[in-house]
RNA sequence: CGGGCUGUGGCGCAGUUUGGUAGCGCACUUGACUGGGGGUCAAGGGGCCGCAGGUUCAAAUCCUGUCAGCCCGACCA
């Protein structure tokens, strides 16, 4: 397969990557797909990730069902109203129509909370510190593989505590100790940080706060999001406790997920135009030895010694593709499913002791003796990881700027040229206008509001009281 | 949900205007030669043309409906 040259037609260059390289396709149902293994096998390790830094801080993982009561969905006014449009709803079941119709899960706060008000009865029991794994079902007008799909697989973390600074805290927490250092550190995506306008927070929530990494065609992508709730969840849903003062109050709630749209992500930050480039932490398989042989007697040798070297590096996931296709086949195909590292193996390099090393995310080959594949592979595995988040990192900053007057920021912003910084008065009037004029949006505000008192919105020119990051985004 | 485009072997497409034997490239099977950047030759297999109706002696082709996909808007993790 060709893909588009300079990634000057990401829509296509995005889909020929995801079908190509195994990831995913369409499935029979209108905006699903089918994972294929070899994404799936992403998922596997961007979850471990995540459930380990989870877990780490506290959490337990537990399970709620797939369908919810429809009267439930409607107690909370916001989050009926915000997701409505999107709600699956089956009104059939057993053979015959339901009295009480039941919708698919388009996020579990209401059930969740639903069950919470049994659990909690006394501040003894706070906080509730809860992870699910599951799936959720969102009909949105348009979908796009991993980015936006009817159905997805996410984690969705739902806590309750005592005060509101416990909630919030636990959502910042989670936003910098789980979110980002998983996106930094294992997917080799930076991520800037912060809060949500009005406009853009979760139906529901007090604040939403959200993580943004900028892709490579300019746009941002919400990689996950951590809402703090307030008490809105436990008034909709009588979840009442006895303080220490021994009063009667709501809890106040949490909620934060990331989803299989994590790995759009990862192929849009770091994807060229061979395919995928993936961090060698959530590579399927971070190193690949392609065996090269003519006749049987060293196709058997060769065989043999890949085997070898798979057994000195047994602490990393080395796949031999011993399939019958040529060489050169098999080296564009794992470009185009990005291992970060290939072994060649031939005849010729056994003789001498050596092996050809190809690091996926220079695209640069070199020889290397086998005696030193055990200490310095992991060595370029980390190297690899620590160059595609420097280049991820770089990008964004040759894609940032900080324009000084409204044409400016209009003009680049128009352009999808990456992300731009600057004040707003806070007025969702200014807002809608750079969104109805470039199609971008306000991606994030710092996390704790300022004072500004020296600075005007760089839309209206009235004085500002927030710096906000815009871009265009999926 | 509105506008535009598209559904023909696994994938990518031609054929539709002007109805009349279903084709091409890749992939697949078998064999030989090959093998260090997407091999060559030879011989094969596979499709009720998205689905459902209708018009007709006859429909991939015309008509109606419907489902799905892509692009552009509105919506969104």
């Amino acid at each position: 397969m060709n893909l588009p040259t300079q990634l000057d037609d990401f829509p296509a260059w995005y889909n020929q990557v995801v079908k190509g390289a195994e990831l995913a396709e369409n499935s029979l149902v209108k905006g699903t797909m089918v994972i294929r293994p070899y994404g799936y096998a992403i998922w596997e390790a961007i979850q471990s990730g995540l459930d380990r830094r989870i877990k780490a801080t506290g959490h337990s993982n537990v399970y709620f069902p797939l369908l919810i009561p429809q009267k439930l969905l409607e107690k909370e006014a916001e989050h009926v109203e915000g997701f409505a449009p999107e709600v699956a709803v089956v009104t059939h079941a057993g053979g015959q129509k339901l009295d009480e119709p039941v919708v698919i899960r388009p996020t579990s706060e209401t059930i969740i909370w639903a069950t919470y008000a049994k659990w909690i009865q006394s501040y003894r029991d706070l906080p509730l510190l809860y992870n699910q794994w599951a799936n959720v079902v969102r009909w949105e007008m348009r979908t796009r593989l991993f980015l936006r799909t009817t159905e997805f697989l996410w984690q969705e973390g739902h806590t309750a505590h005592e005060t509101a600074d416990d909630a919030m805290r636990e959502t910042l927490m989670i936003l910098h100790e789980v979110y980002q250092k998983t996106a930094e550190e294992d997917f080799a995506m930076p991520v800037l940080t912060g809060r949500k306008s009005a406009a853009e927070r979760f139906p529901g929530a007090v604040e939403t706060f959200a993580l943004e990494a900028l892709m490579r065609d300019g746009k941002a992508l919400q990689a996950g999001t951590s809402h703090y709730l307030g008490q809105n969840f436990a008034k909709a849903y009588d979840v009442t406790f006895q303080s220490r003062e021994g009063k009667l109050e709501h809890a106040y709630a949490s909620s934060w997920g990331v989803s299989t749209r994590l790995i759009g992500g990862i192929i849009m930050a770091h994807g060229d135009d061979k395919g995928l480039r993936l961090p060698p932490k959530i590579a399927p398989h971070q190193v690949v030895i392609v065996p090269i042989y003519r006749a049987d007697d060293e196709r058997a040798t060769v065989l043999e010694k890949a085997a070898a070297i798979k057994d000195t590096l047994s602490q990393l996931r080395v796949h031999v593709d011993a399939r019958e296709q040529r060489p050169g086949y098999k080296f564009n195909e794992w470009e185009l499913k990005g291992a970060p590292v290939r072994l060649e193996l031939g005849p010729r390099d056994i003789a001498s002791g050596e092996v050809m090393v190809y690091r996926r995310d220079l695209g640069e080959k070199s020889s290397m003796p086998i005696e030193n594949l055990s200490t310095e592979i992991p060595k370029l595995l980390d190297g690899i990881q620590k160059t595609l988040y420097d280049q991820a990192l770089q990008f964004r900053e040759d894609h940032t700027i900080a324009p000084t007057s409204y044409g400016e920021l209009r003009d680049f912003l128009a352009a999808a040229g990456g992300l731009a910084t600057g004040y707003w008065c806070g007025s969702e009037v200014c807002e809608e206008k750079v969104k109805s004029e470039t199609k971008a949006t306000i991606r994030v505000l710092p996390e704790e509001a300022k004072d500004i008192t020296d600075a005007d919105c760089i839309v209206c020119g009235q004085p500002a009281t927030e710096q906000a990051t815009w871009a265009q985004s999926y």
